[in-house]
DNA sequence: GTCTATAGAGAGATAGAC
DNA sequence: GTCTATCTCTCTATAGAC
């Protein structure tokens, strides 16, 4: 039920996304949604709340190891291009959240907090982290630089392969943008 | 009339948006839309053929000179960078058009096949190109990861600064963000 | 060109049986 | 839990006056 609200709502926006075809994927009918979900908004909430926190629970596994702190980072970099890369959805529905008008995502706003705190905690209050010599540049920036186009990537690129071929986006191409957003962190955070 | 259509479909998405509202922000009643475009898909298509026109047409400009070849890609990643920030409402709507399923979205497949043509003819047709010691990767991926992480930050960073302060993006973080943009372009293409 | 008025379709929400 | 049936609303599209 999550997993066919996540797809549709992924590949269709909020709005075209319709209920009937959400319960024929399920293979019930529409009334008997509501007997889950009170109504659309509440299905695709709790949508959002389990693909960010899948999401969130892998981040925080690779930032509170005990590695030093580089190599923490990078694992999160990895584990981020590896989950989105394995559930596309989450990219096409952040794509989707980040085209709206700021005032018209109340939604993610709660859970963008949440990745914000987990950053602070495990990077920014860090000892080690002020340590560092960093470029002079703005984390918000970092982030959004690795979010953006890796989200960009999995969810538009498989189309414009030749070849017709669609998702999921090969390994080899999975792997060597990892490779890019590691080299992005690596200088942006100048070590 | 456009202006209204491009700033509405970006911000809400196609369905979303209401006719009415489109009418309202121009002045004239709902009915009155008709005279101009028959319904409201057309008027989205008119609202994407201009700002995709726009931005082939300064993208060409750049990519036509007679520069050397690297001189020109990056007038063209400039060219880029500086469009969108002035325009955010193409980035949201391009971030709309990525995130639909391949299979809905025939509306951008006519306009990609313009671009792809654009650096098909400037770049990789050209002697100079093929001389160049490229790194070992898919020109798609590179335009893919420019694209994508520039309409990524124009859409949502504002909202992500603290202070409340939204759009536009400030002509700083617009230029940093055009450095970076020009530092993976270089490296990519291996010079 | 722009309007009012209305038709018509579609979709979410609700009631209540089984 | 899942269903059928229905209500109600919103929005697009159309007709036709000015």
């Amino acid at each position: 039920m999550l997993d066919a609200g996540e797809e549709l709502f992924a590949e269709r926006g909020f709005e075209a996304t319709r209920l009937e075809d959400i319960a024929l994927r399920v293979g019930i009918r529409r009334a008997s949604l509501v007997y889950y979900y009170p109504d659309k908004r509440r299905l695709y909430d709790a949508v959002l709340a389990r693909v960010l926190g899948d999401l969130h629970a892998r981040l925080e596994e690779a930032l509170a190891s005990e590695a030093p702190l580089p190599a923490r980072i990078e694992a999160a970099v990895s584990a981020w291009v590896e989950f989105v890369g394995r559930r596309p959805a989450l990219a096409r529905i952040l794509l989707r959240e980040a085209a709206a008008a700021p005032q018209r995502r109340p939604a993610l706003a709660v859970h963008t907090q949440a990745f914000t705190a987990l950053v602070q905690r495990h990077v920014l209050d860090r000892p080690e982290f002020r340590r560092e010599r960093l470029a002079p540049i703005d984390p918000v920036h970092v982030a959004s630089t690795v979010v953006g186009s890796t989200v960009f990537l999995v969810a538009a690129m498989p189309a414009l392969l030749p070849g017709g071929r669609h998702e999921p986006l090969g390994k080899a191409q999975l792997a060597a943008h990892e490779e890019e957003m590691l080299r992005v962190v690596r200088r942006l955070l100048g070590y």
